[in-house]
DNA sequence: CAGGATCCTTTTGGATACTG
DNA sequence: CAGTATCCAAAAGGATCCTG
């Protein structure tokens, strides 16, 4: 689809050596595909993309359900995944005014990645959890 | 595996009703799924693991790797990633010191679903950058 | 080389007030 | 209701210096 001046993700290599080229993409800190990854996996973003499954809500809603976000960040982040494509905004010209939130086609496609994110982290939040007591626990070792 | 107190994300209903319950999984702030998730979606700890996938590599490799990270955040997203299990630091007692970072099993099963996300950014970076274009021009015409 | 500690700047984000 | 604008506090992050 791009001009493929990158390898895959899907290069690998176990050989381990200092000089060997180790890049896998294109790493550059202002190219498009860094900067999207910012967006997209931003605290608030992954959270309505992943609320928006098979659903449209209103501003309200997604606030209401959105646990601890401000006003300001969700207006932030909505206006940021509309200017993106990935989020479609549709005002009702009613009193008072009513706006639902959907995703795009494109957003519908992220979906299924972000939704996978979300799954792993339910199924591995014990071991993750373990794994944080542990390193704890042992740095308290070390400590005394 | 957990408690199951909340619906699965899989969960889905396209009936759009004010009153009825949105809430797809445990939204609370201060769950571990909402911790754990604002960890592994940090800008820093995605690309580590992207460029872990079957390699280990060492403090400065990944320095030069990923482009503008400070030698700070490295070190606080790796020992972030390694308290969390999904990376193992490996120190070899040689002068100069020599130390070795990787993916534990734990953070290669997790590596599939950030590996998905990055393609599905390289795969889709076009749409969005159209998205963004046809957005601000629209914006412009509002503003004239 | 691989970081820890410190200081200081930049960014993020919350609270509040106000508007269509 | 659904935001925007402003101001300010908190947090993230960079630069630098230092050590094993």
């Amino acid at each position: 689809m791009e001009d493929g001046t990158f390898r895959s993700l899907s290069y690998c290599d176990s050989t381990v050596d200092d000089d060997y080229d180790v890049r896998q993409w294109d790493t550059r800190e202002d190219c498009e595909v860094r900067q999207i990854l910012d967006r997209i996996a931003d605290k608030w973003s992954l959270l309505v993309i992943a609320l928006l499954d098979c659903q449209s809500l209103r501003f309200s809603q997604l606030r209401r359900e959105i646990d601890g976000v401000s006003q300001r960040m969700l207006s932030v982040t909505l206006r940021h995944l509309e200017r993106d494509g990935l989020v479609s905004r549709t005002v009702h010209p009613v009193v008072p005014p009513r706006v639902d939130y959907a995703l795009t086609p494109l957003g519908r496609t992220l979906h299924q990645t972000i939704k996978s994110l979300v799954t792993w982290t339910e199924e591995h939040q014990a071991e993750i959890a373990a794994a944080r007591a542990d390193y704890d626990a042992r740095q308290e070792m070390m400590e005394a």
